[in-house]
This record gives C-alpha cells, structure tokens and sequence, in this order.
DNA sequence: CCGCCCGATTGATAATTGTCAAGCCGCACA
DNA sequence: TGTGCGGCTTGACAATTATCAATCGGGCGG
C-alpha cells in the first residue's frame, strides 16, 4: 500500500480525524522529497501547488521587497505550510528555504481542495489550523508594534526558557542573523541587545544563553499572554 | 418570523451558501445592538462569545500593552470579526471600539461552533474567511517588518487611490492619528510624512489627499501585489 | 596544523522614529 | 459670535535603530 510512506503524517492533527479513503486520495500522487540545506524550495508569488509538512529537518518562512529580506518564521517536525495558498489557490506570499537537511511532504494541492470539500473532519481540522496560524500572526504583529526590539529579545528569551521545559539556560535554535530579522532587528543591533540584556539578568556566549536573573528578566519583559502564549503556536 | 431582522446579514459570503435552517439555528438568540461612537465594545484578552457583524457603521480593533495602543485594522459595513476566537473557544486578541454609531450583529460563539459542525457550506466558507484574514495580516506584517514608515504611507496612499476609483483627490476615511497607529507610527511623525511625500507628488490638506504625480509617488511606493493587493481583505 | 571563510561583534556615525512642549485650527456649542 | 475642546502641526531634542567598516573568532577543508 502506497500510503504506507505518509504514515508519519497521518496522526498529525491535520489529518488524524479524517477517513481513510480521504487519506488516500489525499496523498494520491503525493511524494517525499529531500532537500538539502539552504535551499530555496518555494519563491513567493508563485502558485502554490502542494502543501507542504516537514517530516524532519527546518524550514524558514521570509520575504522580501526591494533588496529587503524578512524572516517570518521557522518550522520544525510536523509543521505544514502554505495552506491558506493552497486553500484559496493564490500565489504564495511567502518563500521557504531550509535550514538544515530536511525531509518534506508535498500533497498536491488539488487534492486538498477536493478532499477539504468531500471530508468534513479535514475541514474542521483545517479551519482549527488556520484560526491557529491566524491568531500567532496577530501576536507576532502585536508584538512588532507593541515593543521595541529589546523588549522583543527579552521575551523570545523568556519563551526558549519556557520551550526547554524552565531550563535557565539553553542553545538558540536558530542563528542569530535570522533571529535578529524574525525580530526585525539588524544582527548588528541584536548583538547590542543581547548587551543591554545583561542588567536584565541574561549572559550569552555563542549559541548559549544563560538566565541569571529570571525574576529581574521577566519584569522587564513583561510577558503577556495574548502576545506571547505560543501553545502549540509557530515561532522560530 | 424572526430571522427578518437579519436578513441584511444572509446575502454576506460567510453566510450565503448555507442551508436555510443552519442559518435560523445560527441566528436564534442573535441580536442586533446600536453603539454610540468611541465605545469599547470588546477588549482583549474576554472570552469571545459572541461573533460581530458589522451592518452599519465604522469598527476600530486594536491591541494594547505596557500603555501602549496599536491599531490593527478598521471595519465597515459588512465586515465580521471575532471569526477566528469564536471557532477555537479562546480569548480575543484584539478590543473593538466604535468610531461611528454603529449597529453590529452579535452572534453566540455557542450556535456559530454548534452550526459550523452541521453544516458544510459554513465551514466551507469559515475556512475562506480564515484564510483570507490570515493573508491579509501576513501582508500587514511584511509592510511593517520590510518598509520604512515613508514607505508605509505612500503605498496607503497609493491603496486609497485604487479604493476610490483611481481618484487623483480623496478624504482620508479615518482620523490621522489611528492612521498613524495603524501604520506604526506617532502622530506627529504621520505628520512629517506627509510633508515628505510632498517631492513625490502628494498634497495634503487636512483630510483631503491629493495625487499630483501619480508616477513619481509609484516610483517612490514601489507597490508589490504580495503586500499591497487586498481584493477583498482587510484594512482601514 | 594552518589558513580561509563566514558569521558575530564592536565602533563610529547617520538616519529614522519617538517624546515633550507649545501653538494652531476647525468645529461644536452656548 | 465668542469660547473651549480636541486633534493636528511644528520645533527642539532624545532615543532607537540602521549603516558602514573593521576586527574577531570558531569551524572546516586542505
């Protein structure tokens, strides 16, 4: 049985409720694909013919305009992509490239709309993964035009924390030149920031932060739940 | 019977394809609600219980944190907000205020999750709902992270033309001072900027803007249909 | 083991944006 | 027709952030 490639996929939430049958038209003519990393696999604008879910490896979101690039967000292990593209068929607003070696489900999106209109426990699960990426969108805008970018830092430290089960200290995930444009920050500027942490109680050396004063950081971040609550939410 | 009074309501894409039962289930225990002007009809971080049609008048969202305010975006007749917090049962990340009298439509969230299960037609077109409010935000947030306040307000100004019929003279349809936080900016910044659009081509005279070079403001804008396109989405 | 390359850092400087204070202007209202 | 209020504008200044240039330093291939 073909579908026997896409096992891994199928009890993400995406498609855990929908019928077999729908599973299997789902990913017919579906394919594995691997890339390298540093790849540019979706430009934007173009149209977006597959979703994508990443099986394993990472995937970085940006854009660009007028010589400007912007990160918008990373992607881990079992996260997809391009879905509203795919839903609404038009043209992709971001590109994605890997970061690392990665392993990426394509579904022709074709297949999405028709089974999304056949299986209505897809369309729910649909409907749930969109309001979710909507709403991380709206904090991560919140959180662009509410704070400067030492605020910013200050609570994507706080959030690694909470990501690496309270530990006080921990790699980044990611470089700092993209975490700096995720922030919407120069790199030069991120490095000047992580500097200015350092009353707020937080050391870095390379990729390894270290919180020396939680409470001291957490008052000047001030975190905020319609901002920085990320259950199962995406951010780099 | 009852479901007259929402009549104005049936024809919008959200609710046109559904059954006519689902609709009546939908609309029983609706209400239609008159608003005076400048008033908080929602704040952030509330259950949401209620979806919000907009049948007449003019809808402020916006975030606050920390003493600052920010706002997202304004709605007019026709609109719906609150979709996305609505389905997923969680707190609203946005407040809404009246800028004009208004008369909304308010839904419970209850018959909108009931329903939405029911009928396909409607989660259908929740899903188009969804996916074009996540788009729109996406766009929102490339034309903050990837452009200079300047360049934010000229292409406003450029979208304000194309909204009026590709008219070299409109009104500004909000106060300056939202259009400011809108775009990320002070007042008096909005302020300098517009006297800074003044070598490419544009008059300002209170809320009367007027094109005088409609390609040098283009050359300045540089528009891009993946950040300045919104058929049909979302923005004041 | 060495040298190279690329990202990170630092310094100097400039551009952008925000803050504070004061004055202006139009409009609603008495 | 004053009068006052609120929003807009302007100016001076400060803070934030970006830019440009140079250096540092770690990892990798030869």
């Amino acid at each position: 049985m073909s579908a026997s490639r896409f096992d891994s996929i199928r009890d993400l939430p995406l498609f855990a409720q929908m019928h077999q049958d729908s599973f299997d038209a789902l990913t017919h003519g579906a394919f594995v694909q691997n890339f390298p990393p540093n790849m540019v696999m979706i430009s934007e604008g173009e149209p977006a013919d597959f979703l994508h879910i990443v099986q394993d490896g990472c995937v970085e979101l940006f854009s660009t305009w007028n010589n400007h690039e912007t990160s918008v967000t990373t992607l881990y292990k079992n996260s997809t992509f391009i879905l509203a593209a795919t839903i609404k068929d038009r043209p992709n607003l971001m590109s994605a490239r890997t970061l690392q070696k990665s392993r990426i489900v394509m579904v022709p999106s074709e297949n999405v709309r028709t089974v999304f209109r056949q299986d209505s426990a897809f369309a729910f699960a649909i409907v749930d993964e969109l309001a979710r990426c909507y709403r991380a969108t709206i904090k991560n805008m919140k959180n662009l035009k509410l704070r400067s970018s030492l605020e910013r830092l200050a609570n994507y430290v706080l959030k690694q924390h909470h990501r690496h089960g309270d530990a006080l200290a921990f790699d980044l995930p990611i470089e700092k030149r993209r975490l700096a444009s995720y922030l919407g920050m120069t790199p030069e500027n991120l490095s000047r920031a992580f500097n200015n942490l350092k009353p707020h109680g937080v050391a870095v050396s390379g990729q390894r932060i270290e919180i020396l004063d939680l409470a001291a950081l957490t008052a000047y971040a001030k975190p905020d739940r319609l901002i920085d609550d990320t259950t199962a939410e995406q951010a780099p």
